[in-house]
DNA sequence: TTGTAAGCGTTATCAA
DNA sequence: TTGATAACGCTTACAA
């Protein structure tokens, strides 16, 4: 009637070899402190001669969870800022024995279903979102699955989710306070996807300081990126054609900053002299580029670690985290693509 | 005398709102063309209304499979590398429908219990490997559990396994071919850790290479490394501290060459009039280092892809991959940390 | 302290 | 074409 796995042990042959009821074979495995000395050792020398592992499908069906956790990521694999991130987070959920599950986006709706049924499966204990938003589809959302939800780098568009993140906005009020303390007057922002909180956050930053500083908005422009290299490339095309050159340039990421300089230094543009870019971040390619950039540095291990963490405690206490938001410092960190702009702008 | 999920609605729900059995309700989600065109639409309705989707646990028990694929990624997160790889193997897996699990390694007994206890417990379908070994523990190896299993980058120590890697032997000699072409005769070789596969293919490269071509045993010498930027910078120390210093440095990949260029570079060092550097691999930071990086460009997504399609077709017919070796082509990328020798030297 | 047996939610066999 | 039911392998309430 059904195709079995070959010569795997199961809890019967353990309870068989020990010669015990299987009920003590899961015991032993569970709860060893209830068993008399020599039980517990009868089974589990028998556990070990027969290379018993409980069958994780049948244990999971009884005890209704499965030690995994589902890391939603945001397109094309793992993008560089998120390698930190998804470190952090391994880190403290093998510490607490879950296994992690990749549940990659890229805006196709496959992928989309493909999670949100990952979640109604009840396939998975928790879900750590770095999305920004509750993956949704077909109007059923990851968040009616009464599923333990923490979301990294992002407040989350449903109620009650907890989030760990830095303050974008104060962030970029520091990218940009640091051109216009330069000196730099003419401005350029290079933006994320259009709606991403972290753009929409950050944006909200830029004109903030420009503002403070009494910019006029017709020396400032607004950039539409993606996160994407590519939109650093075009960002910077863009700049090469224009007439009135701005001499700094905020980006939303490192990535597009990089594209960025890239592409205006292929055409002669010397940066810092000619222009200086900000970007946002801290990827390593931000030290490694040349000129190095000047970037804001968030703390990418520890919000993965602080978000895996809090989830972990809630389900260790079988509830959802309680709901807060977790704002971890940004930093400012100088390298060599800012500095005063030229003399004749 | 159990826990139950709340209000998630189970097989028996859809059947009482449908008005037929379990079994039909699952036949129209699993066989749709073995029932009446009115029943399924009937079974699919109610499915529909109240948000059904099978509990994965209890299909999994039932079925024998989970269509989940683990994916063993040695140390420290997800390394540079491995990013493209993971793209890679993600699109092969979901286009299939496999869901990816990650088990990351890191020398630790722990961690490796981990991974094996996960196939052993038949929670997945099949494994991905990336680490050139099978993770083994207390004397069970992962090759033990007759699961699947398809290596990328490495032959592996297990027999009968395929593997999807390009050929590291070659691709060292052209390395090593490229500084002697240039004229370099006094080489060092940046070492990966001992015992690694690509390590030790790499190597034999090399020292084909140079017995080729004439050069003595004293006009090089071999540098232990890691893999980790740690290693280049060790490396590059090591070469300030040397009184006859070598023209051309071979690394065994793109992070320790990376170091390496920023440690001496910052002692006055100029890359390449006064000394050349190769890399391995081509990650996206050895097109944007200072200066950019000569190296061998590895097919990374294309590494992950073929594996992850070996494994999902051999897993489509029930089976085992045919054991195979799939070599893919490396390919040398000339940029500008490399050039002929200071004629001094 | 240990054993018996019910039940987790499916799917597949068999009978109708 | 559909329904009743056993079975997947485990944990746990209850009885001994």
């Amino acid at each position: 009637m059904q195709r079995r796995t070959e010569h795997l042990p199961r809890i019967r042959d353990v309870a068989k070899a020990a010669g015990v009821s299987t009920a003590t074979v899961s015991r032993a495995l569970t709860v060893p402190d209830k068993l008399r000395h020599d039980t517990k050792a009868r089974v589990l020398d028998a556990v070990r001669r027969l290379g018993y592992t409980p069958n994780a499908a049948a244990r999971n069906l009884r005890v209704g969870t499965s030690k995994m956790v589902l890391v939603v990521i945001p397109g094309r694999g793992a993008p560089p800022f998120f390698s930190e991130v998804l470190h952090g987070i391994d880190t403290e959920l093998s510490a607490d024995g879950y296994t992690m599950i990749m549940g990659t986006l890229d805006g196709s709706p496959e992928k989309a279903r493909r999670v949100v049924d990952l979640v109604f499966a009840r396939h998975l204990d928790g879900v750590l979102v770095t999305s920004g938003h509750v993956p949704t589809i077909d109007g059923r959302s990851i968040a009616d699955a009464s599923v333990p939800l923490v979301s990294i780098c992002a407040e989350i568009d449903a109620p009650g989710v907890p989030a760990v993140l830095v303050d974008d906005e104060a962030c970029a009020v520091a990218q940009a306070d640091h051109l216009i303390g330069l000196g730099h007057r003419r401005l350029m922002y290079v933006a994320g996807p259009k709606g991403n909180y972290n753009e929409v956050a950050r944006y909200r930053g830029f004109l903030a300081a420009i503002a403070r500083a009494g910019l006029a908005r017709k020396d400032v422009c607004r950039h539409q990126g993606d996160y994407l290299f590519a939109g650093g490339v075009a960002a910077g095309r863009r700049f090469l054609a224009m007439r009135e050159q701005p001499t700094g340039i905020v980006c939303c990421n490192d990535e597009m900053a990089i594209g960025f300089m890239k592409t205006v230094a292929q055409a002669g543009v010397r940066i810092p002299a000619d222009v200086s870019v900000v970007g946002f971040d801290g990827i390593e390619l931000a030290d490694f580029c040349e000129p190095t950039l000047t970037t804001i540095r968030q703390p990418r291990f520890d919000l993965g670690a602080t978000a895996a963490r809090l989830l972990v405690d809630a389900l260790g206490r079988r509830g959802a985290p309680a709901p807060q938001r977790i704002v971890l410092a940004g930093e400012l960190i100088v390298r060599d693509s800012t500095a005063p702009p030229p003399k004749s702008a």
